[in-house]
RNA sequence: GCGCCAGUAGCUCAGCUGGAUAGAGUACUCGGCUACGAACCGAGCGGUCAGGAGUUCGAAUCUCUUCUGGCGCACCA
């Protein structure tokens, strides 16, 4: 519609060039927006107030003009200029109308487009360590992403959904030996557990279930494993020190393979956890990719290789340093340590260059504290020969809970959280995913989990499901009294619907597909949101005020036909925020 | 100290590439069920858009600056 008027307005511009009444030359751009106010028609122009200085002529005038040569169109009614020279768009109402049987003719489909035309897009989201179990603050990653996923199915993107697991590396090594000293505890209750040492009732759970299946294969005197390690910060040590010699103790004590059937033990485990709960979340995913698949591939190695092809790779201090700040980042930063470890960073290049040759575009949803990650990522690409306009970087604020009035501060290592599950068990799958998803994603939230769980009943989202169940309410009454529906001849009825309530529901489905492209677009989920409740409360106004079930049989199909274009669009906005639609509540 | 994100009604948040009188929800105050489901509707109250300066026909929106908050600034991931 907007491209519609666009070009009626482009036409009468040029109209007015060729007569010299307004300066050729001039092409601006015609920007058309919706009104907020109904008093101002249904969409408005500013192009005679921006064309007001070149034409050296007031708004007003240059807007009369405009439309005395604007060509007449069977959609517009009415015309005005308004205010300091807008051009106010009045719409025929009649001609809004068939966006209904076009809604119930494309039913799930409706508002879909293909505007991305097939292009391959990969989102990354959640992808925790799998050192724990997914808590809140994870929620708002995993409602964020599943839903963006969908949006940019929904205008044609082939997405692909993926988590990356980090399987490698010192966090896991942490876990592994915590385990391990967990498992150690059960037969020596003097062990002292590590202050930097995964804490939570999981890594119980892990070393008890080694313990009954393996009985004392991984038995070690605690002397002997804690004989010569530094000492831990409690007395006085340093607790990263104290860590890593645990590390290096149990690898020693355990053996490769021993050590490695408690690593797996341990990371299996948790990824089992994650993948349920993000189920039962209603995420799923194409591919759980494994960070160690990309050791054991060599990608690191290729990537690294490619790098130093590039001259960009330099030795210092014995380690091997890629030279980001070439390319915008604060400082270099290191792939290969001075004991000939790559780095996670090394793990990433790599795995975003893969991700690239695999054909995808990236959208990586990230947490904000990792936004200072971007640029020398971006830097690796670029320095490879990869164009980093292909990876874009979302990043999600944190949530910030409160229970009991007072902040709680979320970490895997002390064991201190609220998991995914517990809230899911509390309000409900849907109630959190359109919770999470109704603020935009940089902003900060504020999760007031006493209110969430007391008062789930005022979730904005019951609000928006009441209005489809209230539909379904009416077609289920309208059966018990032997009545049926019959969409063709209320679509052949739809000038019956004159009222204020009904044109201004109809306008709010008119505006659809446009937000459902804004949103996905912009990656703001938020925005569908927000414009359901917005339709939501359209139909309650409307329901409130008129009936639908009437002995005015032409009418009542009329009617009947536009809350049913309604409960689609519900269902469909619905659909792609992840959330359900009941038939009853 | 440097960088990124933010500051809008008592609270939680919208406000689309600068547009008309800054909007919702919630809380609070009224009013509406012998009614297709009141998990609803209608009305009211509530703002120096953190402060200041600038850009212009016009600023919550853009620029600069100050203040406040979150997060980053590893040979951790």
């Amino acid at each position: 519609m907007k491209k519609h008027l666009s070009s009626l307005l482009q036409q009468s511009i040029e109209a007015q060039q060729e007569q010299g009444l307004l300066p050729a030359g001039v092409h601006p751009l015609i920007n058309i927006e919706r009104t907020r106010d109904p008093s101002h028609g249904d969409f408005a122009c500013n192009i005679a107030l921006t064309l007001a200085k070149p034409a050296k002529k007031n708004p007003r005038i240059i807007a009369q003009a405009i439309i005395d040569t604007l060509p007449t169109d069977s959609m517009v009614s009415r015309v005005e200029i308004a205010g300091p020279g807008f051009i106010n768009f009045f719409l025929d109402p009649l001609s809004q109308h068939a966006i209904i049987p076009s809604i119930l003719q494309q039913g799930q489909k409706f508002g879909q487009s293909n505007i991305a035309n097939g292009k391959k897009v990969q989102v990354e989201f959640v992808s925790a360590n799998p050192t724990g179990p997914l808590h809140v603050g994870h929620g708002r990653g995993a409602a964020y992403g599943a839903t963006v996923s969908n949006l940019l199915s929904a205008i044609g993107y082939q997405v692909h959904r993926e988590y990356y697991v980090n399987d490698a590396g010192r966090q896991m090594d942490i876990l592994a030996t915590s385990v391990w000293l967990r498992y150690l505890q059960t037969n020596d209750a003097s062990l002292t557990f590590p202050s930097n040492g995964y804490k939570g009732s999981y890594v119980l759970d892990i070393a008890a279930t080694l313990r009954q299946s393996y009985t004392d294969t991984f038995h070690a005197n605690t002397s002997d494993v804690f004989n010569d390690i530094p000492l831990d910060e409690p007395v006085g040590g340093d607790k990263e020190r104290h860590i890593d010699g645990l590390i290096l103790r149990a690898k020693a004590c355990l053996g490769e393979k021993n050590y490695r059937i408690i690593f797996d033990a341990a990371l299996s485990s948790i990824l089992l956890d994650i993948r349920g709960d993000l189920e039962e979340f209603g995420v799923t995913y194409d591919d759980w990719f494994s960070e160690r698949s990309l050791m054991d591939k060599g990608a690191i190695d290729t990537a690294i290789t490619k790098l130093k092809a590039s001259g960009h790779m330099y030795q210092k201090e014995g380690a091997w340093w890629f030279k980001s700040t070439l390319f915008g980042d604060e400082k270099d930063r290191v792939v290969i340590r001075d004991n000939g470890q790559t780095t996670y960073f090394a793990s990433d290049i790599a795995y975003h260059l893969h991700t690239l040759e695999r054909g995808y575009d990236i959208i990586d949803i990230w947490g904000s504290d990792h936004h200072g990650y971007v640029p020398r990522v971006k830097a690796a690409l670029q320095a490879m020969g990869a164009d980093p306009e292909r990876m874009k970087v979302l990043l999600v604020q944190f949530a910030v809970l409160y229970k009991d009035g007072e902040k709680m501060q979320m970490s895997t290592r002390s064991g201190e959280f609220v998991t995914l599950r517990e809230l899911q068990q509390e309000i409900g799958s849907d109630a959190a995913r359109y919770f999470y998803v109704m603020r935009k994603a940089e902003q900060h939230m504020d999760f007031d989990l006493d209110l969430a769980k007391s008062q789930s009943n005022e979730n904005p989202l019951y609000y928006v499901q009441y209005a489809h169940a209230r539909v379904c309410s009416v077609m289920r009454l309208l059966a018990e009294r032997g009545l049926s529906y019959q969409p063709d001849e209320g679509l052949k009825q739809l000038e019956k619907l004159t009222q204020a309530h009904e044109v201004s529901l109809i306008n709010c489905l008119n505006q659809y597909s446009e937000k459902l492209l804004n949103a996905a677009q912009q990656y703001e989920p938020h925005q569908l949101s927000h414009y359901l409740r917005e339709l939501a409360t359209q139909f309650h106004s409307y329901y409130n005020s008129h009936k639908f079930i009437s002995d005015d049989k032409a009418l009542m199909q009329a009617r009947l036909v536009l809350i049913n274009a309604t409960k689609q669009v519900l269902v469909n906005g619905l659909t792609l925020l992840g959330v359900n639609a009941p038939e009853s509540m």
